[in-house]
Order: C-alpha cells, then sequence, then structure tokens
DNA sequence: CTAATGGCTATAGTAGCTATAGGTTCAAGG
DNA sequence: CCTTGAACCTATAGCTACTATAGCCATTAG
C-alpha cells in the first residue's frame, strides 16, 4: 500500500514541525527511523504522525526531551501503574509555577525602572542606576531552570 | 596603590558570579581585560567590579548578551538622551509580560493533566492522552524569545 | 527534457554558560 | 628554603534544542 505515506516535507506541515527538527528528532532517538523510498527518502506512516504529535506536544508544554523520552518510555509500556507519568507532570508544574513566580518579581522591577525613567541622559537615566546598583534590589535569582527559549533571546520578532 | 586589587576569586564572591562565567565574560567581551599580575594572574579594580555588577544584575533580569552589550554602549557616552535605554527596558518588558501569559496558559493545562489523573494504568492516563492528543490544546506558542535559562532546561519550542 | 522543488548528508553555528585537562603561581607551614 | 595545596592560567569540549549552510540527488510539472 503505497497510498498514505508521508514525506518528511508532509509530515512537517502536518506536526507543524520544522523538516530539519524531525531530523534531528530520529538522530537523537525522539523518533524511530522510518523506511525509505526508493530514492532514499524517508516515509512516515500514520503511528509516526502520533509519535511526533506527542513529542511536540510535550515540547510545547514544556517537557524537556529527556522528560518526553521518559513519557515515551512510560507509554510504551502501557500496563504499569502512571505515577510515574503523573510525577513528572508534577514536578514540571512545580517548575511551571516558580517561573512565573521569578518572572512576576521580574516584571515589578522593570515596571519600577521603566516609570522611573522620564527621558533625561543617560547619566541620569534611572534605568542604568537601577542596574549598576547591584546592591538593592532583588536578591532572587532570576535565570531558572526552565526551558530553553532557543535563540533570539530579547527584542527582534520575526519568525 | 597596589593595595585593593582583586583577583579573579575575589571578584566571583564579591559579585555571586562563578569564576569562569567571568572569563568567558572577558572572552566575549562584556569584560575588558584586566591588568595582569608577574604571574600573569588577572588583577581587577573597581571599575571592573561595578562593571560585573551591571552584567550580572541585568542577566538576572533576563536581558540578553545582546541587550547588555548595548546598555554598556549606551551607558558608556552619558550625555545623550536615555531615549534607546528606556525603549530596551519597555521591549523586555513586554517579552516579560508575553511570557508570563504563556506559562499561566501552560500551567492551566498542566493543573488539568494533573488532575485528572487517578493513579490507574498508563494506558488509562489522562496525562498520556492528553500528551497524544494534538488535536484540542493550546494553540499558543510556548516559546519565547526571553532570556537564556543556563541550562538544566525544563524545556520549550520552536516552529 | 528541463527546471523547480524538495529531499539527502554532514558540518558548523546559536546562547550562555559549565566542565575538563594539564599546567603555573601564590601564600602559608615546617 | 622548600614543600604543599589552593587558586590561578589556557585551551578545548560539552550542554540543550535546535537552526543554518553547502553540495549533492530525487521527484514532479510542464
Amino acid at each position: 500500500m503505497p497510498g498514505k505515506d508521508l514525506t518528511i516535507g508532509r509530515l512537517a506541515q502536518e506536526t507543524g514541525c520544522k523538516v530539519p527538527t524531525i531530523r534531528y528528532y530520529e538522530q537523537i532517538g525522539l523518533l524511530p527511523a522510518p523506511r525509505r523510498s526508493a530514492g532514499n527518502q524517508r516515509l512516515y506512516g500514520p503511528e509516526h504522525l502520533a509519535r511526533l504529535a506527542f513529542v511536540r506536544h510535550g515540547r510545547d508544554l514544556g517537557f524537556s526531551q529527556e522528560a518526553i523520552r521518559e513519557l515515551l518510555r512510560l507509554t510504551d509500556d502501557p500496563d504499569q501503574r502512571c505515577d510515574d507519568v503523573d510525577a513528572i507532570a508534577r514536578r514540571h508544574l512545580e517548575e511551571v509555577n516558580r517561573r512565573i513566580a521569578q518572572l512576576s518579581a521580574l516584571r515589578v522591577e522593570l515596571e519600577r525602572m521603566v516609570d522611573a525613567c522620564h527621558g533625561g541622559r543617560v547619566a541620569d537615566c534611572r534605568i542604568v542606576e537601577t542596574l549598576a546598583d547591584h546592591g538593592k534590589c532583588l536578591t532572587t535569582d532570576h535565570r531558572a531552570p526552565l526551558a530553553d527559549d532557543p535563540q533570539r533571546p530579547l527584542a527582534a520578532d520575526q519568525r
């Protein structure tokens, strides 16, 4: 039945995942290697679609590759109790809550900074002062072990 | 006055920044190369302390290296108007707000997942179902162009 | 048949560090 | 004075999770 196989490009379309990312997932073992056409092109079936959707959804929810790998291992053995799955999700939820708390504190400080700036010279700028003054301000640690933020770290939209 | 120079280790202590990170900042040009002792060890003065504190604080607030580089350039020319500084901070604040919104949506879904799991077998686990089902759920995009989250990612996405 | 599109591999680059290996320098104790 | 051990030095590789590039091959529409 050579009817409904997907090329890598079609699979990318279906899942909203980029083509190089799919090949990357195969490389790191998140996605099984599919069979190939006579001309050596990857041919995916519905099982790949489902697997990739699972992976993408997990990633969209902020699970790490490692966590997803673990989830996949668990779901491949569907008769065991789901406590482990639950634990992964709970752990992640905690991370998310922590991260939100950190970002909220950060927002407060940024708002204070922005409000305090009244557009004078850089020498008098409260934002610069705030940044330069390491004494006061947060003792909290904003950087956090969550998510990756792949690239394009600030500013500049595009996409 | 050869009295109060700081070694790299002392500087690290003062700023809460790790030693290799300081060397890394020098390498990428965020921190100027300091003078050296007879035995080739870095010797830092108060100006380095201030600069590094500025950088660290900016990073803690989630500014990217690029943004900090720009802020440093601006503060080195203290007679110009601080509109640009203000713009950087505002842009960053917007990023933070967006990021918080995304994480909040994510939290809702994770809470749903965890609530729905009642400790049966994996085959019946709602968490697994939720992850496998790419149809419903968020269309939102959790990934975000914000700061770094140095390591140990719980991850995000691309597209 | 040709051109455009899409696929293939391999390699290198991104941010923002951290870790390692293998050597040198410094301060204190014997 | 000599030794010990901590702290320093450089260079390189590794981390996550991808993305981008180069140079070639396959497929398909006209």
